[in-house]
DNA sequence: GCTTATTTGTACTGATCGGTACAAACTGGA
DNA sequence: TCCAGTTTGTACCGATCAGTACAAATAAGC
């Protein structure tokens, strides 16, 4: 009998929630992931199954805290701080092949994990908007862009799977780096526009 | 005893799915969705639940097909074929409030219905760069921005669910649609460029 | 080595699952 | 009105569900 401790349970858990969804997560799929019985499972979560989900969201928010929250808060250079992001995005879903929890549970479960999740979303766009506010973005723009940059990586996790083609996501990576690349106060926006009618 | 003709029930069962997920959809929730007893709905789906969920995807694709894919071919005026896609999208998704069906699944499940789900996605992406390349844009724009689009909306339908939030989705859109209202051929493209370099 | 605490794992629970069998109710045609 | 076909609905099936009880195995301290 080899003992587990429970951060390495949890992983288990968590990629069986991903690969099933919740209600799809089946105690006997997690004995089996995990390769402990369900008294285990049940001493380390007492509460259960529902327990064990909000545990692996916040351990997934938790990560992005530390990998990404955190830094784009503190990264003295805003651009160094957003190419990070990008970089610990790619890594977390593998050049997606791997989803979004978070996002799965927003489509597929009703009240139980809102809360968290809605949390989460909230406040990677919140720390991203003043990021770019910082690299030079306006604040309806920075604002916009935040809103438009978190949508767009869901978006290309689910276009991924869907298709199954892993390198959809990491196209539409490539294509949120450039565009944030940019920054255009409104100024230089309205220069690009005079640019334009100038043609 | 109220008659029940099958698309009606099919309706009804789709919205079961789209609240609760697959795994979640049980035949209980059917039955009280759709007032029909489980003889009623194994009358009309002989093959059990995963026949259900094929037909309602097979649904919601005639439905794309009729109202976005084919008007977005056969529109003289793909600027219109764009925007009347956008109000479709709007009115289908109502304007953030309901979930796409064939985006949660291909989160939540594996192979069943891989396929169907796939050729949806590449059929809208094909579609729409036919149609943005008709609008002006050049090919490997067009083939960019399909996809980008289509991700986007997905995204968007997720971040709005995520944030309790339709407005997001409603934001989103708009953004996308101004996005795809300014043809800009690779020329044009390496114009504003030097534009940009010249400040 | 023994004892106590901790961790593990299986048998079991009542409820629900997808699906089946078949009786009951309804409809349409003669 | 009657009968055959169609549709509906419920009782039931074996399997699986989340969760519980408690015994077995292990570990740590004395």
């Amino acid at each position: 009998m080899v003992r587990r401790n429970r951060d390495s349970v949890l992983g288990n858990i968590a990629e069986v929630f991903r690969r099933y969804g919740y209600e799809g997560a089946s105690l006997g799929r997690m004995t089996a992931a995990t390769g402990l019985g369900k008294g285990s499972l049940y001493n380390f979560f007492p509460d259960g199954k529902e327990q064990m989900a909000h545990e692996v969201l916040s351990h997934v928010h938790r990560w992005f805290e530390e990998e990404i929250f955190r830094p784009l808060e503190a990264d003295v250079s805003p651009d160094h701080g957003l190419q990070r992001m990008f970089d610990s995005v790619e890594t977390y879903f593998q050049s997606g092949r791997r989803i979004c929890l978070m996002g799965l549970f927003a489509l597929e479960t009703e009240d139980a994990f809102s809360s968290q999740i809605r949390t989460y979303f909230v406040r990677w766009e919140e720390v991203l908007e003043l990021c770019l506010q910082r690299s030079g973005w306006g604040e309806h723009e920075a604002r916009d862009l935040a809103e438009d940059t978190v949508s767009g990586i869901q978006g290309a996790l689910v276009l991924a799977q869907a298709r199954r083609e892993p390198d959809v996501f990491v196209r539409r990576m490539h294509a949120l780096r450039i565009r944030l690349s940019h920054p255009a106060s409104g100024a230089r926006q309205s220069g690009i526009r005079d640019c334009l009618q100038g043609r």
